[in-house]
DNA sequence: GCCTTAATTGGCTATTTGGCAAAATAGAAG
DNA sequence: CTTCTATTTTGCCAAATAGCCAATTAAGGC
């Protein structure tokens, strides 16, 4: 029995969730710029194509990207544009962290 | 052997890592109208205290959240303001994915 | 048809996370 | 100093995640 505003934060956890990681974070800035093939994305974060096309995965089914098949290439681009803008916020946290001396290295 | 733009992917993520989570939002979304203490926060999400305490834990060391102990109480506030702006754009990506009529229940 | 390149999927393991319960800590009040 | 209440910490287990490798699928070129 899930209450309905528990499906809601579910929603949402599920989104940002997709955008939690190193990776997927660059991935995602990387295609603030335009679309890219998984080939250019994988040299871009350096891990195994399979890792890559993985994360890619992740963030589809989130609705951060979507997919283009074009001849042998898969190519990837935001679905909402303002996805990276408030990654604004999350450096206002980090400098907010480390301004009260908290080291850097909290990761 | 980790690279510089590694560590500010990694960060970044820390900090979005923390949100990623149903009972974490929630309780973001509650302190959005001011500080409120972990036994208010635990009748909002409605899970066990130790496990609020654990999501708070998990807050504060990413710097989303300050606490500060008055008599019995802890308290906790957000730290950045603009935590919570970022959820419209959230609202959005869950907008299209229904709207390219994806199933809701996605999660 | 066969080979090559691009990408996804499946299988496996290691690591991390989430949640409850029990124990520990901290402050207030008697 | 004992007790009560609020919170944190610890221990443990189940579930989810990340990453690599191998196998598979898909599209093109020959």
């Amino acid at each position: 029995m899930v209450r309905r505003d528990d499906m809601r934060y579910r929603l949402r956890a599920s989104v940002i969730k997709a955008m939690a990681h190193p990776s997927r974070l660059q991935m995602l800035e990387a295609l603030e710029a335009g679309e890219l093939c998984v080939c250019e994305l994988q040299r871009i974060v350096g891990s195994d194509i399979s890792t890559v096309s993985k994360h890619l995965s992740v963030m589809k089914a989130a609705g951060l990207v979507e997919d283009e098949k074009r001849g042998l290439q898969v190519f990837y681009r935001l679905r909402v544009p303002c996805v990276l803008g408030f990654l604004e916020c999350v450096e206002a946290v980090l400098e907010s962290r480390t301004a009260s001396g908290e080291v850097a290295c909290l990761v």
